[in-house]
DNA sequence: AGTCTATTTTAGAATTTAATTAATTACTTA
DNA sequence: TAAGTAATTAATTAAATTCTAAAATAGACT
């Protein structure tokens, strides 16, 4: 069974506005093969490493990334299969290309 | 053929970005079922009508929405397929409820 | 302990966003 | 043409977001 869209019109907005930013969507695009660190995001993706750590906490904080340290390196991945559903989906409807 | 996302970050974010507001995705579960004008949006969605007209100009902006005019209503809706399909997902993927 | 590396946290300024109110435009109808 | 309705635009203010730079934390290594 379903609950309208409508009845969740919040939750939905901050989520879909916490991965609403070019560096937190460069950031889920290369979480998508797996988890990561802050530096090899920060070598992928051009800005500091406090500015990924801020957005890298803004999805956590959402619950779109989960993180776990080892030694010290923090390792982060996208949390659950709908967010990584989700961008699947908008690759298949906004980025198809005729050949 | 597809692009990757990532060659499209920042267009797809600024189409998230335009969609994830509480108000904006109200508006866009209601133009579900077809257009709507902005004082049918707003007997629904309890705000000024200089506010859903402000929101309804940020999608119409992005290429959400479309416009007609008809005597003195315009008429809104879901100006593509694609938005209507993220809409369904996003409805499939959080609003799933056990009975 | 001291140093190095990886990362996070904090504080600040600059920018953007959002809501409110008032004024304006466009159309209809008496 | 004047009044009424629907919607938009503009201006203001308040709030939230973002980036930068500096300081702080945590673990590894010597």
């Amino acid at each position: 069974m379903k609950t309208d869209l409508e009845n969740n019109v919040d939750l939905v907005a901050a989520l879909l506005k916490s991965m609403s930013h070019p560096v937190r969507l460069r950031i889920l695009c290369q979480l998508r093969d797996g988890e990561k660190t802050a530096g090899e995001l920060q070598s992928v993706i051009k800005t500091t490493n406090a500015n990924i750590t801020q957005h890298l906490n803004i999805m956590r904080n959402q619950g779109c990334i989960s993180s776990r340290k080892e030694a010290n390196y923090i390792y982060s991945s996208i949390s659950n299969q709908k967010i990584l559903t989700l961008i699947n989906t908008l690759q298949t409807l906004f980025c198809e290309k005729e050949k």
